[in-house]
DNA sequence: AGCGGCGGTGGTAACGGTTACACTTTTGTA
DNA sequence: TACAAAAGTGTAACCGTTACCACCGCCGCT
């Protein structure tokens, strides 16, 4: 456990100021000789050292880390989104920090309270509807917040990255109306998310031009995590008149809706036609392939990253984006015509 | 954008020197007043002031945060690893730094080289299996260790918190033997990783002791992230003498090569008994649902921070320990006896 | 009365970088 | 040749926190 060399140890073994080694290090920030440099380059190599990110960050607000907050890194989509995060931060020379709120205000508010102390630049977030000050207060602190698949509509400042959820719920709608379906029943995320109003917004809206009204008991807005799927789906295959297609909102609540349906026995698509929300490896390997709503998740990354980079860096300009990139209907086989 | 409150500030505030401030703050390291912490806490409650990690990390090798280096979020398995992870780390008051591997050595090595900056206590990993001295040389400057889900021979001082895989593949392997199969395949990981070898150890020790021996046609060493499960199974199946039972390593390897049984038509588990490493949320809902060995995550995670922390504080004995936690046979439908 | 110990407090040198500024040398131009 | 500008380098002051040490009373002992 020998201790790491510092930038002074670098600085005397070349023979130079810690000055000439800093210039050396943050390139562009001074002349060095061309030939100092070279010897400077050589030190650093032989004794391995690596400036300490610690002291960097105390010196300036530079920052070379970005906070990750997410809702439930077991959602494959989370996941996966994280995956790309990561990649892409890496590609530009950033760090991830990485908090889960579970759906959880409270964690959510802790995991804020932790971010300001650690001196990250940029947060990209799927925030969970609460803790509007908190997030403010984030912002007001100088940090360059993005919100991603999901956004809170009291902070017009912060950036937002996500897809059209109105027009994808509306066009999952549309495309069982067109089946033939005319009871459509809808398992949403919590109406305190902007994902849960804005599609329930879309599904209403293709009900109403199809010319049919949206029965509200047709409607379930429940939490993201857990099993709730399982309940809904009863009680919508409890209704007198029971609902011949059914748009599912995220991937737990398919897994649970899924398994009761199985448990039900119920015959998919011929008793009921599904279309879920996130396409996941799985879902066209079981039986029957499900019909999904796909969310770019490369380009909810990628400019999530962007964004949270590119205001670290100051490269962009001053007012905040709301990206809207195209989310991508896939049918398969768990949607098809009203068997009358 | 105001600038955040320093302990200089609350001091001045409350009228104390830095000195106590920073002892309140760090409960324990020396008297405090009880009339002056409560002032103290006060004024730090009122200006809002958080104490910069940065600040802390530069004055000594405190360090509040850890290293996770996954090889691939993508795969369910390392997603929910990290949701765990990142979960006990938040209830010890810890930071994730996240970093991905895909499997790639070189992306390793530079995950490593990042993490010697970032001044992060410990770091827990799912090596690839190369970069040994990298490896060492993080050790060597201070920095905890753990491994987990694999490990490297050539670190016998690094914590390795892991199911015994031999043990988990001689398992699966005498559940097919046990129903009558005598042709057995094993699609396995690269066997430059832990997981990789011992798997194919264990499945040649249950082989040996059956009397059978095991045909290198019937193994497959492939990577664990990609499509190259398709190829296998193709292969596999076009053997003079088909298998009748297939194990498979892990979740990505799974999905492609259930694609190309359902491509190709063969019933399982009329024709072919399947038995898979990593219990998902999906296993039980694709038909049929598969028999499984589950990683009991929880344990690998729990298990991976304590030491992680422990060694971070201080608080663990000195040798480095290699926990082995129990994998779990979960019995499904994929694998039957052999129909012949 | 003298003295050691201790509760409570303040001063200040690190920690390892960056950077403003001063200084010296080289280069360019009339 | 003279002199300004630019290139190259060094010095030292930060950034925010902790830890060591010195200091001051006050208490209880011998």
């Amino acid at each position: 456990m020998r201790k790491a060399a510092t930038i002074r140890d670098v600085a005397r073994e070349a023979g130079v100021s810690v000055a000439v080694v800093s210039r050396v290090l943050n390139d562009g920030t001074g002349p060095v000789a061309q030939q100092t440099r070279a010897r400077v380059v050589d030190v650093i190599e032989r004794l391995d050292y690596r400036p300490r990110a610690a002291a960097r960050e105390l010196q300036q607000r530079s920052a070379t880390a970005v906070g990750l907050v997410l809702a439930d890194l077991a959602n494959p989509f989370f996941a996966r989104l994280a995956d790309r995060v990561v990649g892409e931060a890496r590609a530009r020379g950033i760090h991830v920090v990485l908090l889960t709120t579970l759906e959880d205000s409270h964690l959510e508010a802790e995991s804020i309270e932790t971010l300001i102390g650690r001196s990250v630049g940029s947060v990209i977030a799927t925030p969970t509807g609460g803790n509007v000050d908190r997030w403010a207060r984030l912002v007001e602190l100088g940090v360059n917040v993005v919100f991603v698949d999901r956004e809170i509509d009291e902070l017009p400042e912060v950036d937002v990255v996500a897809i059209h959820n109105d027009l994808s719920a509306e066009v999952a709608t549309r495309h069982l109306l067109d089946l033939g379906h005319e009871r459509i029943a809808f398992i949403s995320g919590p109406l305190s998310t902007s994902t849960g109003r804005d599609r329930v917004a879309g599904f209403k809206r293709a009900m109403g031009n199809a010319g049919k009204v949206a029965d509200d008991r047709l409607i379930h807005a429940i939490p993201f995590r857990g099993d709730a799927g399982g309940d809904a789906v009863s009680a919508l295959l409890a209704l007198p008149n029971r609902p011949t297609g059914l748009i599912v909102g995220n991937t737990a609540q398919v897994r649970s809706a899924l398994r009761r349906v199985k448990q039900m026995a119920v015959d998919v698509p011929g008793e009921l036609s599904l279309v879920v929300f996130d396409d996941n490896p799985w879902t066209e390997l079981v039986s029957p392939p499900l019909t999904v709503v796909r969310q770019p998740i490369d380009m909810l990354a990628m400019h999530s990253v962007d964004l949270a980079v590119g205001r670290l860096r100051g490269s962009l300009p001053e007012p905040p984006r709301r990206i809207r990139v195209e989310a991508e209907f896939v049918q398969r086989s768990s949607s098809a015509p009203r068997s009358s």
